[in-house]
DNA sequence: TTCATGTATTGAAGCGCTTCAGACAGTATC
DNA sequence: GATACTGTCTGAAGCGCTTCAATACATGAA
């Protein structure tokens, strides 16, 4: 099957000598029917149709067509929250008849900016990006790099760029908020992924909860951070939190880890939520069906991913108007029986 | 802050002004620098970061150039089975200095035509595609609608297609093989996704062990069926299932439907392993951390993502030589806790 | 000096498409 | 009958790049 080099070798010229018309008329047919007279119209349909002639998308952007693709970085493929956001962003680009590119940035700034590269040279519509690491302010030159439009993910920016994020730091908070209310005094933060923006904002929220409950962070909070994010991550983390005196109440960085924090305290025979008090984030789909349903922070993922997708057709749209947003969603506690004492379960919302 | 419509303004040719030489010689210390002098490769790669010049991917895909592109259309974004696979092809995209567009299906027929339909507008280099619910032969006229080179993933074709899948009646025998082992003489299969081609392979594995060992299918199987996919769909087969009189070994088309199944059992007093054995398929991450650590059938996704966007590579190479390949990796079995009775925790394989 | 032989560089054609200025009827207006 | 439209259609220019034939300039050999 002889096929050229990209893909259907029927181009619009074979349409236009299969209708006996110009290239011209094709071109208006397709793009502009009110232009052509409905006798060529249908002769010029008829043709495409037999020849089955699909246009050159690479060709139409040359000549000054917006793209019909966007791109979409994320830290991590395989996250459950990245790919939850991820779909949303599919279901956006494609009720605008678009198609996302996706990239796994790995966390690191250097994969990053080739990305960017990559999608600039693909002349896609724009990007959503969640930044890796901290990059203080490195991020904007790496953005330049890329030359296109870019809408942060799951990223709060100043004035001047466009995001989209959720609040970590006040997810955070009302973890450990809802920890104390139940009388911890002594709690453990479990972050993961080194430097990882959300987890240090994580810790950071963490933190503020304590102080703003009047009480000491360095005796009242014991942070503990891991190089990952998985489940063997937060084996770890309990693992140094047995080595000491343990703190009755945990709050992990996500619900992975969470997981496998649960699984050492109950090989060690530590009972959750009777002896500890434990809260995920992210509420992935496990957490209600955990062995204990986890207490977690919920993202409102799909809207994250969604709004991006908004923001960024609305300012990729060339409209001269646009002005830079900045949305921040709220997270939410989901209470349940993990963290509530004496096997109650407190369930706030049935997950 | 000025731009084009396509990103960077900077063109080839303003390269060329600020260098002082001719487009041509920039395109050749481009692309062929060793036609070009040292003195002049300098100057122009000098412009070329002074004005940060990235060249047009679209503009050198019209000349000829191959694209940087592939296209992979799963049937669900959020599986991690399919996210695992897509790591993998994301890694082999990226040793090859390529990129993916990541497509949804939705094991949608007709929105996998038009994505096919886009991919090829877009002149990708190819496709990796999972076909979407079981198209008789269609899927073939779907793929030519597409005129893109295609390496099916996760499904298996005859000669005269390039594919890569995994033995799902080989995964199914496996696990009711292992049932059958354990003694239990009367099994269930739970599969889901109406007409999902792979539940509907695995339920023929099922079928088949079940006559390898001489037993009758309508008495000692029972088959049934959910339209989803999801830890709910699991609870509502449990649900049919506790109606009748219960199978003593449960085997799931997913590990989803295995912890719903395994909910929904424990919430009537049924005990996994000891009254259940209980045997899911994929073997995601969770199965080793699930309350009862779960027997499950591993398959080898990571080989399987890297190995078809390989195939896709070398079939997308123009080579002429190319002749279509059939891949069939096999799964395994991982026996954990869940299926061995008496809480005997007859691990094979940690996992 | 004149050729031949390279090596460096250039300019233009062409990739497949859109669009814009014109051309060419066919009507309506004066 | 001349003029101005209006509705259709065409041809060519141009999008940013690659490539190929052609040119220009050295160099060494005859």
């Amino acid at each position: 099957m002889a096929r050229t080099q990209n893909g259907t070798g029927v181009r619009i010229q074979d349409v236009a000598a299969r209708a006996g018309v110009s290239v011209g008329t094709v071109s208006h047919t397709i793009n502009h029917p009110e232009l052509v007279s409905a006798r060529t119209r249908r002769a010029v349909e008829r043709a495409i149709k037999e020849l089955g002639f699909v246009p050159n998308q690479q060709a139409r952007v040359l000549t000054g067509a917006a793209s019909q693709v966007i791109g979409l970085v994320v830290l991590d493929v395989v996250s459950p929250f990245f790919m939850e956001a991820a779909r949303a962003v599919e279901r956006a680009a494609r009720e605008a008849g678009h198609v996302v590119i996706l990239c796994n940035s790995d966390n690191d700034p250097a994969r990053e900016s080739q990305l960017l590269q990559i999608l600039g040279a693909q002349r896609v519509r724009g990007a959503l990006l969640t930044p890796a690491r901290t990059g203080q302010g490195g991020d904007r030159a790496r953005i330049e790099a890329g030359h296109l439009p870019v809408v942060f993910l799951d990223y709060q920016t100043a004035g001047d760029d466009c995001s989209v994020s959720v609040d970590d730091v006040a997810g955070a908070r009302l973890a450990v908020e809802h920890l104390l209310e139940l009388g911890h005094e002594r709690v453990a933060f479990v972050g993961g992924g080194q430097g990882l923006r959300q987890h240090v904002q994580r810790a950071q929220g963490a933190r503020d909860a304590i102080l703003a409950a009047g009480l000491d962070p360095s005796t009242a909070l014991v942070e503990i951070t891991q190089d990952g994010l998985g489940i063997q991550d937060g084996v770890l983390a309990a693992e140094h939190l047995l080595e000491g005196e343990l703190p009755t109440g945990i709050f992990c960085g996500n619900d992975m880890m969470a997981f496998g924090v649960y699984r050492r305290l109950s090989r060690a025979g530590v009972k959750v939520p009777d002896d500890v008090a434990l809260v995920g984030y992210d509420d992935i789909d496990f957490a209600a069906d955990w062995v204990v349903p986890l207490t977690s922070v919920r993202q409102p993922t799909d809207q994250l991913g969604y709004l991006a997708a908004q923001l960024l057709f609305e300012h990729s749209a060339g409209d001269e108007a646009h002005v830079h947003r900045q949305t921040v969603l709220q997270p939410e506690l989901i209470v349940r029986s993990s963290s509530t004492r004496g096997g109650r379960t407190g369930v706030t919302i049935v997950g």
